[in-house]
DNA sequence: CTGAAAGCGCTTACAG
DNA sequence: CTGAAAGCGCTTACAG
């Protein structure tokens, strides 16, 4: 694999110049047909492995696709049979690891499967996930990744009219025939809550961001344990819009102590929230955990590095990515799924900040 | 725009069953033509605005285009016209925040342009590159954008032979007819060295990971800064060819205080690894900036708020995205670039750490 | 300004 | 196991 840093020469004509007519001087399939002296049909035959075809012609036409260096038009395929190599994939953000992490594991599964990942970014807007829905529907991929449950009428509609295989992230229920992998974000928000309790912590806030749903589950789990104990405040939650980050989550944090100065234990809804949170504390001289102890969630780069180092929730991105990608190849394959809804986990991370 | 976080029905069957045939149930051009009474052609001119079509002919096509719901083709109109409208950009990892805002704005001018953004990650894997771009030019896209001129010869041809125009991000070139949107990344590297001379520091180490391309010419402008004041020292250089991140920053941070422990200012390539290290000296209690001055490159999310603020390098992605977009535009619409190669430079962000 | 014909490069459906 | 014909849904190239 030679590589080469200098930059690259002006761009060269292009190598077959177009032919009489509308010929687009590529090399196609009908080209190694005649090359392997076959007939159209068997070249697509051997080149799906559809119907058995005679070792030596698919020697042949191997041969043949080699020497003249075919590479099929996927455009072509995908009008004739009406469907593409192509999974859509709908994410919130990219701005986020953990997505960054899911599209990751998606990718490293369907491609060696020889489908194509498209990256759609929804912004966490409705009106925009549908637009990308629409557009890449058109497409007729093969299959769909989207993220959680959350969306208009007219994207589930256009889902679900599409009959493409679809299957949700990150979140799960037990409705039928949804197909889904993910973990209780309730449960997750649920135990991490306990453990600052555990921790003999009373006062305990919970302080987001960005507000999507999974973060409005996290906030269910945080209230239930609260309230198990008698100790539920809603004073203490700090909910804002804006987008997550660390920054935000200092100012966050700063608040939260003016309004409520006796607060013992702070559960951020994202980690970038909390590790700004974290900053803070250090330059307003709050001792954490001794003062007040800090958790995160999701596990994000660098909580492991902070001052002191962040309990978080580690949430199985990766794995939900990778699982998904399976169950949807299942899906695209026709077959039949072990369970439509796959139920990961999570893991507390106990570290020094609680 | 109704929304509903409950999970979604169990899909329903497609609304349009397959009919007899091939037919694929969808509506097509040639219904909306029978829909308002002209030739197919027609409705297709109509609705690429290509000639001009009698404007109560115009209103007939989109009153029954809204009518039927009609969606072109992509495939169809890909086969039929030898271009899409894709654009394909290849961008190294989409951990590191920086790619992230290049693609977003990216994203930005191509989707209200029609374009459809496709995302392929290289992992800084010439082969991984040479696989995507066979794979998304065989799409036959619209247009191309890579990052920076490092790539195999074989990827090189690939994208010449194709006749795609491409444009080159992040890095510049003053060779004749190569398209390119970025900065100097070894000036700014230098810039950045001189202004930790310009504080005072004389044993100046610098301290990179991942080592490609980019990085490499950041290294050249800090030894060319420090050569020039005859203060260059080759083993004040760490570089680590692991990915970057905090924790790498913070392992490299301790090993170089280790080995020079006179260093009296680090410049770290990326403020990942810069960030990773103010927190490592805040674990060591070596105080920043008063024994050791930090500084980073890119000004990512955080680098605000660390302890203390760091100074850094802001490179301009979000504008070289969307000006490599609008070249990349025009040069897809045929019309002349005014330069082919455009320096969009870069700022010192002063902050505390130096 | 509008249209009938042909064709883009594949795969499906039907035969044998 | 192999193939000839038709067709997927558009746009191009040629006419008028």
């Amino acid at each position: 694999m030679p590589r080469d840093a200098s930059p690259p020469a002006p761009p060269a004509p292009p190598l077959a110049p177009a032919r009489s007519g509308r010929a687009t001087g590529r090399v196609t399939l009908a080209d190694v047909a005649r090359a392997a002296g076959v007939s159209p049909i068997t070249v697509s035959r051997a080149l799906r492995r559809e119907r058995s075809v005679a070792p030596e012609l698919v020697a042949r036409v191997e041969a043949a696709v080699r020497q003249l260096g075919y590479v099929p038009d996927p455009a072509a395929r995908a009008l004739a049979s009406a469907r593409s190599d192509h999974v859509a994939v709908l994410v919130p953000l990219l701005s986020n690891n953990l997505f960054v992490d899911l599209l990751e594991a998606v990718h490293q599964v369907l491609w060696p499967a020889g489908f194509q990942t498209l990256i759609g970014v929804t912004h966490y807007d409705p009106a925009e996930e549908e637009q990308l829905l629409q557009a890449y529907l058109a497409h007729r991929p093969a299959g769909l990744l989207v993220t959680g449950f959350d969306r208009s009428e007219a994207a589930r509609r256009l889902i679900a009219s599409s009959g493409v295989p679809c299957v949700h992230l990150m979140e799960i229920t037990s409705a039928p025939a949804v197909h889904c992998v993910g973990f209780s974000q309730a449960e997750a928000g649920h135990a991490i809550t306990q453990h600052l309790l555990a921790r003999g912590r009373r006062r305990i806030a919970f302080v987001a961001a960005q507000l999507d749903p999974r973060v409005m589950q996290r906030a269910e789990g945080y209230r239930r344990a609260l309230r198990a104990a008698g100790l539920y405040d809603p004073a203490r939650e700090l909910l804002n819009p804006q987008r997550s980050s660390m920054a935000l989550g200092g100012a966050l944090f700063a608040e939260l102590l003016r309004r409520q100065p006796d607060t013992d234990a702070v559960f951020f809804c994202n980690d970038d929230l909390a590790q700004g949170g974290l900053l803070a504390a250090l330059r307003l001289g709050v001792a954490v955990p001794a003062q007040v102890a800090v958790a995160g969630f999701n596990d994000l780069n660098g909580s492991d590095q902070m001052l002191p180092p962040l309990t978080t929730v580690r949430t199985p991105r990766s794995r939900i990515g990778a699982e998904a990608a399976r169950m949807l190849l299942t899906l695209v394959r026709g077959e039949p799924v072990r369970a439509a809804s796959l139920d990961l986990g999570y893991e507390l991370v106990t570290r020094e900040s609680t």
